[in-house]
DNA sequence: GAAATTTTTTCAAACGTTTGCATTCGATAT
DNA sequence: ATATCGAATGCAAACGTTTGAAAAAATTTC
């Protein structure tokens, strides 16, 4: 009953007939306390599970060892990783995630950051949300910025905010990605975009299309639909392409799950792969290596990113004063494999 | 400069030459507050930002409404489905996840748990690590208990622990996948086990056996060998299997990662899936439907996981005075696709 | 115009811990 | 015996907020 309230330093002190300030010094092996006294009372803590509450530390110190992170989804292998990285350079160093996940809303995402402030977290990563960037929304941001918060972004980015971020570079990994076809003779090379106004959607976008500029060629309008990151989006949209009258010999998806739901719907239609159409994704998850045919992709560092946002961040945390701004791009890496490799 | 310290009641009391009693009133709709003076200082204090310190208040009121989750890993589908579950009921009623990862480390399990009770968290739920399971280490979850922290089990449990849990019955999963493979008369079973000892190993295994033992067929022990849960893992052990001078029919992987990569040795070795060996998983991770063939799995309620656990923390919490554990199987259920299906 | 009443505001304590400074208590030196 | 010193401990304030009870101020009543 009583049990559940947990020991203080304040009831150790009266065990003892002795002060709080005694007892807090005795636990933290202060040198002006008494041998005997502190083994006492260290013995006695131990006894009765003595743990100290951080949470009246945070209040008097103002650190609160907890940072947020603030993502659309959890459910890809690229978001875990992000957190995975985090969790790698932090979790060593005392602090603890709180993880908010939005579902694309902004609504979820101003109550998220406006909880992590409430809570003096000490800095938060941010994913911006569809719905944010689509609608241009920043004023739950500066909100963050005027309190000093460190906000590092992750991947999804708004250009014109002084903060670090740490992003992949989806450019050179799409354009990478369809030289490559291009290179291999593919001709008619579709793409399977990512969401609209998402940073990482259009830099793919501009990749493949700045590609078939440089080599002269056309970019066929009917040949670029858009999906929505999972492999259930890409069924229809690839139906449709392979029914055009002059269908692409290739498609570029604009991740991995959009990629395999592309190379599901083909193999129904006994299309050959990498002979009769060429297959590029982007993200290399873990299941690219063992599709059958194997999926040639662009690696994305999402562990590393997370590194480097942490790097990031404990920068800005330890800057002095008049603090810069930093941006890190890690380069994407195209990674080849059966789907594209014809002869 | 100093705009970084944030803005207290403190403060706005001074601007307004008033207690600080009274602020606190006029920012909580106090009705014995002057209109005026409650219109004029919420006014300032938007306009200057104040956002309360919710760390002041968890002191004051011992509640932290943060919660701990503590996991082997974040990087398979079904925790993140688990997460997503817990947060789906969780987050509305204004509770933070802190999530911990122990990588099946007993250590950092048990770091994790110590720092989220000097954190007063109001809840924690667990899935314990492997290491954790395989030494039988309890004292760090006695701790909790002493300090009547509710506990909540997810998935790997410890069965003599008063305490709730929630796990999905993967006993009877097993059997349905293995008798449907014995229905559509496969002979030769394996079975791709997970790690020893994990109660989802065991119980999945014990369905394997069981299943075996109902309709007389043998179990040759060269046909069961032990994986990691993830696709590379089950390279080696599946090449080994059809390598065997009476190699299976049929293999049962521990999940779906499993049953993809013993898909891609089998494929390699031009073997036709199902009419040359049969397949099926456990999971039905997103990308089982999409593979070619499809992969017959058993379906495994991640999210409703995390939803019932969250119920079984909140009945715990709300429970009067003598509180008795609840636990909660929810059942799992075989999902047929082509990967099984010969005529 | 004083008493009674209502409205509004302030006081003080509480949550658990740390920490600079003051105090107490022996012991040693003079 | 007194001054001096060192060791060990206690005091009080601080962190930011809420809240019951007391006080003050304004209003009404007779």
């Amino acid at each position: 009953m009583n049990s559940s309230r947990p020991v203080t330093i304040k009831d150790i002190a009266r065990r003892f007939r002795c002060s709080p300030s005694t007892v807090s010094r005795a636990l933290n092996d202060h040198p002006a306390i008494n041998e005997d006294t502190r083994k006492n009372i260290q013995e006695y803590a131990r006894e009765v599970g003595y743990q100290r509450n951080e949470v009246s530390l945070s209040l008097l110190n103002k650190k609160t060892a907890s940072l947020g992170v603030v993502v659309p989804t959890i459910s890809n292998y690229y978001e875990t990783a992000v957190i995975e990285g985090l969790h790698t350079v932090l979790q060593p160093m005392g602090y603890t995630l709180n993880i908010c996940v939005t579902n694309e809303s902004y609504l979820l995402e101003k109550e998220s950051l406006s909880k992590l402030l409430s809570n003096r977290t000490e800095g938060i990563f941010l994913s911006v949300s569809q719905e944010t960037y689509d609608a241009g929304y920043y004023e739950h941001l500066e909100n963050v910025i005027q309190r000093k918060t460190p906000l590092i972004f992750i991947d999804r980015e708004y250009e014109d905010f002084e903060t670090s971020r740490a992003t992949v570079d989806d450019y050179h990994g799409a354009f990478a990605a369809v030289e490559h076809l291009v290179t291999l003779g593919y001709k008619q090379i579709a793409h399977l975009k990512g969401p609209n106004g998402l940073t990482v959607s259009e830099q793919r976008f501009k990749g493949y299309l700045n590609c078939l500029k440089k080599y002269n060629m056309p970019v066929r309008e009917e040949l670029i639909i858009n999906t929505n990151f999972n492999v259930e989006s890409a069924i229809l949209p690839t139906k449709r392409l392979l029914e055009l009258t002059s269908p692409p010999d290739a498609i570029f998806g604009v991740n991995d799950q959009v990629a395999i739901g592309a190379m599901r719907v083909a193999k129904d239609k006994g299309l050959r792969i990498p002979q009769d159409i060429g297959l590029v994704g982007f993200d290399n998850s873990p299941i690219s290596a063992y599709m059958y045919p194997s999926l040639t992709t662009v690696h994305r560092p999402g562990r590393k990113i997370g590194m480097e946002a942490s790097r990031l961040f404990l920068n800005q945390l330890n800057g002095s004063g008049d603090f810069a701004p930093e941006s890190i791009v890690l380069p994407s890496e195209l990674v080849i494999r059966e789907s594209s490799l014809r002869i």
